[in-house]
DNA sequence: ACCCAGGGTCATA
DNA sequence: TATGACCATGGG
């Protein structure tokens, strides 16, 4: 039996769970905040903080940019790091109104929007990419520590990998379709919550077939991973 | 009392 | 380039 492709584990996935229809937000810009507050975040945490945002009626670029820095981080605190984060999203508050908000983002290609993005100190690769996907709708593939940890315990990427080499991994072998993409993190999230934790629970995966022949096939000498 | 979560930055070797 | 320290809350 040979690897299985991602877009086999992909077919997999959905067919298990479902289309998923993320990002669990209203606007772009909402989807922004959600993906900075998000990072190293569990999302029960940033829904509190978001939740004390719109009490307040904090959530929008021009309340969050003219806020102060004490009283937003304050508002966000549920979220932790709300001190780098308070001062973040007042960055990016900025950094979206003078760039014309969505609209005005949405017009530069993704290669120039994605430098524009890690560019600001707070907004690493996944966080820059989650944007460019849900919220300007831009198909780029988000890694997050979930595909390592899926994919390295399938035996599909090795240990030694970082971001831009897995993205390119699942770019390089993905026809890059917008909905595809959104669906696929977001299904990766969801089976990896029930299945993939940090200690493996491997049986009662739906993924442990795929899984177990992986593991030999990338044990096999002539199948080494080039990624 | 730990471990974990939809990361990222910076200092050190 | 490659680890380690740090940021911080809430749930299991």
């Amino acid at each position: 039996m040979r690897k299985p492709s991602p877009l086999q584990i992909y077919q997999l996935l959905y067919k298990e769970y479902g289309p998923q229809y993320w990002w669990p937000a209203d606007k772009p810009f909402e989807v922004m905040v959600g993906a900075i507050l998000t990072q190293n975040t569990s999302w029960t945490n940033v829904e509190m903080a978001i939740n004390n945002l719109k009490a307040k009626k904090m959530l929008d670029y021009a309340s969050i940019a003219s806020s102060n820095h004490e009283q937003l981080a304050e508002v966000i605190r549920p979220s932790g790091f709300f001190n780098q984060k308070s001062d973040l999203l007042q960055r990016f508050s900025l950094f979206y109104m003078n760039q014309g908000k969505t609209s005005g983002l949405k017009k530069w290609p993704k290669s120039t929007l994605r430098k524009q993005l890690l560019d600001i100190s707070g907004i690493g690769p996944e966080t820059a990419d989650s944007i460019l996907l849900y919220a300007l709708d831009k198909p780029v593939f988000v890694v997050d520590a979930y595909t390592r940890r899926i994919f390295t315990r399938l035996g599909l990427l090795p240990d030694k990998i970082d971001y831009d080499g897995i993205q390119n991994y699942f770019q390089q072998r993905l026809t890059p379709t917008l909905l595809m993409f959104q669906e696929y993190h977001a299904l990766i999230v969801e089976h990896a919550k029930r299945h993939c934790r940090p200690k493996p629970a491997c049986d009662s995966c739906p993924l442990y077939t795929i899984c177990a022949t992986a593991r030999q096939a990338s044990m096999a000498p002539e199948n080494s991973l080039t990624a």
